[in-house]
DNA sequence: TGCGTAGTTGCGTCATTGTGCAAATGCTAG
DNA sequence: CTAGCATTTGCACAATGACGCAACTACGCA
């Protein structure tokens, strides 16, 4: 449940840029295309957009020579909702006095 | 909104296992305890939990000579379903089709 | 078949970051 | 004041990761 990998891949201000660039744009956009939203390298905005697919943050599809990308944004809401909802039920609001001796049993 | 800063935070294997036995606790813990929970050394441990504790994903209380960290729940969950909302909201589920161009005018 | 465009990959470099050990700090108790 | 425990900080080292450039592949078009 809680993977280090999703986080790791939004934990780049670059990839953020194109992400948030892609969310805005609301519509598959060409690796080309949205180098134009930030300064670096086209060769390193691809490896970013393949690295965001990887995590399954975006949706790839070819069409000839060109390679879309669009945020899936369905599965990603969910994914932080479910989180979310996983956060609250393990730490109620009426939390429980600070003890001591081991944390958690199991960890 | 989207800050790097807080997936950054998320983004390492031995936070999120501290994150994870702290959640799971449901309790204010101190730091010896909570290394317990992952074979790095205490000092590791606290780098970490400070880490965590400015990006905003924990609470930190002193007592005595002993230092309490817990999971900030609430604001955390509201951070990330507000994060989902906003996601859905940029990225319909009927989306534009794929265009040419610029990917959109403003970044 | 030859050329131009779109994107990817290899490689070297540099900055960041995770880690352990040892020393230092802060606080409590006797 | 001294002893001792909980935590933090300094330092050095190794691993990771972002970046740019150049070479390469893949595809469309004349």
């Amino acid at each position: 449940m809680l993977d280090p990998g999703l986080f790791k891949a939004l934990g780049d201000p670059t990839r953020i840029t194109l992400l948030a660039c892609l969310a805005k744009c609301g519509r598959p956009c060409a690796v080309g295309e949205i180098a134009q939203c930030c300064a670096v390298d086209l060769s390193v905005v691809s490896r970013h957009l393949r690295l965001l697919a990887d995590a399954g943050v975006l949706d790839s599809s070819k069409s000839g020579r060109t390679v879309f990308y669009a945020v899936r944004a369905g599965p990603l809401a969910g994914a932080l909702r479910r989180l979310a909802d996983e956060l609250e039920r393990c730490c109620p609001a009426d939390r429980r006095a600070p003890g001591s001796g081991r944390c958690c049993g199991s960890c």
